[in-house]
DNA sequence: GGTTGCTTGTGAAGCGATGCACAAGACTCG
DNA sequence: CGAGTCTTGTGCATCGCTTCACAAGCAACC
């Protein structure tokens, strides 16, 4: 019914769950998979899974499920994984070696074509397989590759400078993993990972159960 | 007043970004800040920064602003980064060597003290002056560092295990990049950490984008 | 001291996501 | 063919977060 009317944002991050699950249960062809079986394997509950893939359209069979092979389609459809986006990382440090590197990218449709790196010890050089171009390249780059997808991984004081390029170079989704805020046109989709922050998160339930602790204990 | 009655999820997430930003921008001492300058520094707006503050207590001054020291100080306090917290991060392959090095860890608080990994060749030896030890060590380890928070970045198939022996060493807090669901007992904090399906979403509107272009076109 | 200007803290409305609960529909079996 | 069983799709109530808008409060200046 609401086809593709608008799918909200929970929804759209929790669809690459439901693909992760489908694809890490082999599922053979023409077996059927339920709510809450797809829900277990998300990590979510039933009825958020129903209310998600309703929002895809009907691609269940009441009493039966979903076929898992034409959701897992579906799904892919609607995430746009049904062709493969090449990404381009800024900054070759731990972290964007790391990144550059990881296999989940290329198997879930996102291969990291190049890097740049504002070293000229690495500039020209491959690492991992991947070139690493110096930053005033990014142009020619995102062209001849046709780039879709930034991902930053500069220190801070450089990530600014990279999402300039990666804007003008006309890429128009970045991914960032510097600790600042970035400022770019409306029209860049920016999603940004503070992975710090990430674990001061975790930190703030820590230090309250330890709190609670040493208030019982009195 | 509401002191610390009970902060909502969404405040916590959001308050190492504002100390992030308290800290980047270099305030003087009794340099006060308005919630609007904090409301740029850390990417949000400013209505969301005086509900959020309001949560940890009163602290700000009307027609004035937030004395920018206290205000880290308090912020810091509520987060339980006054203390700092070791890490023991499990699984040294690209993302986990690059996240035993991630100087943003030690910065904030979080020092990576050690790092487990499967491998007998990695075992014994030191990565960037991170320690290596055998997976089954892990329990002693814990206990030597007084560790409480567990960084897993083994492959998918080998996370449920780390998870397990995190659990069983008395760890309480878990991140997780491994793009797999853990069941982990309800007393741990869990928080998942997924790179390839925020590429996926980010490649969601990419679709979107780019669909729509397409049919403009016809 | 009163007036003006600024910023916080918060009541209240708005908005989107969540989860319950159940009717609608599909398959099975007697 | 009808009863029983199963699972989806969704109306609806609820919850939590966001945002607006403004009174309360503080400082500066005349």
């Amino acid at each position: 019914m609401a086809a593709a009317g608008h799918i909200p944002d929970a929804t759209i991050a929790r669809l690459p769950l439901y693909l992760r699950g489908l694809e890490s249960a082999g599922f053979g062809i023409g077996s059927t998979v339920s709510s809450e079986e797809l829900a277990d394997l998300a990590g979510v509950n039933a009825a958020k899974v129903r209310r998600d893939l309703s929002h895809l359209g009907t691609y269940g069979t009441r009493g039966v499920g979903y076929d898992a092979d034409f959701l897992r389609f579906q799904i892919s459809r609607a995430l746009g994984v049904a062709r493969t986006w090449p990404v381009v990382v800024c900054g070759m440090g731990n972290l964007g070696r790391a990144l550059a590197n990881h296999s989940g990218f290329k198997e879930r449709g996102f291969p990291v074509i190049a890097a740049t790196d504002s070293d000229p010890k690495k500039i020209g050089t491959q690492v991992d397989g991947i070139p690493v171009h110096a930053p005033n390249e990014l142009g020619g780059l995102v062209e001849r590759h046709a780039v879709a997808v930034g991902v930053i991984a500069t220190p801070a004081d450089a990530a600014q400078g990279a999402a300039d390029a990666l804007v003008a170079a006309g890429v128009t989704s970045i991914m960032n993993f510097a600790p600042i805020v970035l400022s770019v046109p409306d029209e860049v989709d920016l999603r940004s990972v503070d992975l710090a922050a990430e674990l001061q998160i975790l930190g703030f339930h820590l230090h309250r159960a330890r709190f609670r602790d040493d208030a019982d204990e009195t």
